[in-house]
DNA sequence: CTGAAAGCGCTTACAG
DNA sequence: CTGAAAGCGCTTACAG
């Protein structure tokens, strides 16, 4: 009773029924009787018997299984994965075994051509993008995508004539809540590093923030304090290195991302700066990393577990037909120690 | 020409030729013409076309999928995924997409059946395991992956009588690494943090590493410094809480992994104990964060994408039936701050 | 409630 | 170098 790879009709003869028979028992249709279904199921499972998914899915057009696409926006091939959406990895193929969708991981470059193959070839059902992406060739890729029909849904925010579904967090808020904070210490000279016209639109939203936080509390933004930076730590560090070289006068740091906001902190201790003292810092995402940064780092959160399931749901909705609704999640602000307010520092 | 879901015998018949020359084409066979192949091939990239994995693997019975099984020793729903190992993720998904195969990403409860599944379904061609296990408890689960004739390499020390393949670090060599290195800068009493005679083998060793340090510089142990722990943060806070508690003096700590290491460096931090200048701390691992805290961790590297390169090496050799040696990868020190070396303190 | 049959889209001996 | 044909292991109308 050993086989090696048991099939439906060996399960079929053994039981004596017909290897349809056998097919309804074990995807649990009710038209089989119960008896012969349970009877069935029993010496599937002593048979070790797994449907075989390559079969099932010629049959029905559908793999169960969601490519999760992660844009590896560092290029090489050493580059730590940005340690956010690594968090959102975990988290989606948490969510999407609920969902019953096994998770297919594949890393891209931005530049690359993206897996249109990934549905073509029918190895998944959907996909979920995830990275932080520039606009315009970004928009490009995504068109690619929409025009071969296939389904997916991108991590960020909805942006104007962006083909496809996206779930994101409320970026502008974000950085709002971010700048306001600051202000609010009495920092009035605030360096926002990571502003980029032509960049991540998320990257702009939280820029936008910024401004209105500003604009807000009646105060002029400085030119010379906004840097443009792409996401890594060694940008954080570079730029705030030549802001200290360029002599303009900061008492706060607004980092588009933990990992500049990290890079940001390496720079002012290296040029003897103390945080929060001296200068406040605040970052975006909060990264597992932010909390063990030396001062733990004040971040605006983006609750990865409730991302992953919106996420999650989106695409299964697509693949279902239930287009999902383009939603943001409200982003919240983690006090801790890099900007003073714990301390009571600089209070109001 | 804009089919939707164009499949070979389409291709095959807008160029003229049978569907089975289609699909040699498509697999650059040498038995089509090469002029027949590049048409064929030019027809299939015009129409987005992409074999059917579903079909080809019914054929073939293979997936060229690997699948990445991390065990979540945390066994909550909320854990954060160990660090490390999300690390390994990322590079085994470089690795593998240069061998030519997809990740499919699965995480799983020790105690839970493990995915026995993934083979006998042709979802994967084969199995990474990665996680601390239970030794007894992983022991029957491999037997049974065995029995099932599942093709698995796991990641960890090559253990007797241990059912598959495996490649690990040398983590005895790491231990003693570490050991040696805290006896080197005098430091005498050195708790162990993670001693666990039932635990995962792993940590086995790196205790064994520790014990050959003490034996080789004459040194006894003494018992009231050893403490057992699982993987986490909090247990290595906990547990140097205890130790502090216990009244029982020690001047250095060997954390048999960065995690615990870290929470050990929390506890000495709250109880009011400078690191390095009154305890000196060594992690095993060396996971992103280490490099972060404060003061930077001293610790045992094991180089992730040398691993990740020999796993799915193994694991593709499995597959094409060459089976792998069981290897060791040699760790390295990394002195950063925490044991003092690196600031000359207590220098022999 | 059950069975016989068609067919999903490939790959690969076999024949020429 | 190419084609006709078989068959991988399922799911699901269709018929009873």
């Amino acid at each position: 009773m050993k086989l090696a790879n048991p099939t439906s009709r060996d399960i079929a003869e053994i039981a004596g029924v017909s290897q349809a028979t056998v097919s309804r028992a074990l995807r649990d249709s009710p038209l089989v009787r119960k008896e012969t279904r349970e009877r069935i199921q029993k010496i599937a499972r002593d048979l070790n018997y797994f449907v075989n998914r390559n079969a099932a899915g010629l049959r029905t057009h559908q793999s169960n299984t969601i490519a999760l696409l992660l844009f590896d926006e560092t290029g090489g091939t050493d580059a730590e994965i940005n340690p956010f959406f690594l968090s959102m990895l975990g988290d989606i193929t948490r969510s999407a075994a609920n969902a019953g969708y096994d998770v297919l991981v594949s890393l891209q470059q931005l530049h690359a051509d993206w897996h249109i193959e990934y549905q073509a070839s029918h190895r998944a059902d959907g996909l979920i993008l995830l990275g932080y992406g520039d606009y315009r060739e970004y928009r490009e890729k995504l068109a690619a995508l929409a025009r071969a029909n296939t389904r997916f849904i991108i991590w960020g925010p909805a942006v104007d004539d962006q083909p496809g579904h996206s779930f994101g967090c409320d970026n502008q808020d974000g950085g709002y809540q971010a700048t306001r904070h600051l202000i609010s210490l009495g920092r009035r000279d605030i360096a926002l590093i990571g502003a980029r016209s032509d960049g991540a639109p998320e990257m702009a939203d939280r820029y936008a923030g910024y401004r209105k936080a500003h604009d807000e509390a009646g105060l002029a933004i400085n030119p010379k304090l906004l840097r443009r930076a792409d996401n890594s730590e060694d940008v954080g560090y570079a730029q705030v290195g030549e802001l200290i070289d360029s002599g303009e006068r900061f008492d706060a740091i607004f980092a588009v991302t933990d990992l500049l906001a990290i890079g940001a902190m390496r720079a002012l201790k290296d040029s003897g700066r103390t945080v929060p003292d001296d200068v406040s810092v605040v970052g975006f995402d909060d990264v597992p990393l932010a909390a063990y940064v030396s001062p733990p780092l004040t971040t605006v959160q983006q609750n990865t577990r409730l991302a992953s399931e919106a996420l999650v749901d989106g695409i299964v909705g697509l693949i279902e037909g239930k287009p999902p609704e383009s939603a943001l999640m409200a982003p919240r602000l983690v006090v801790r120690d890099s900007c003073g307010a714990s301390r009571g520092q600089r209070p109001r």
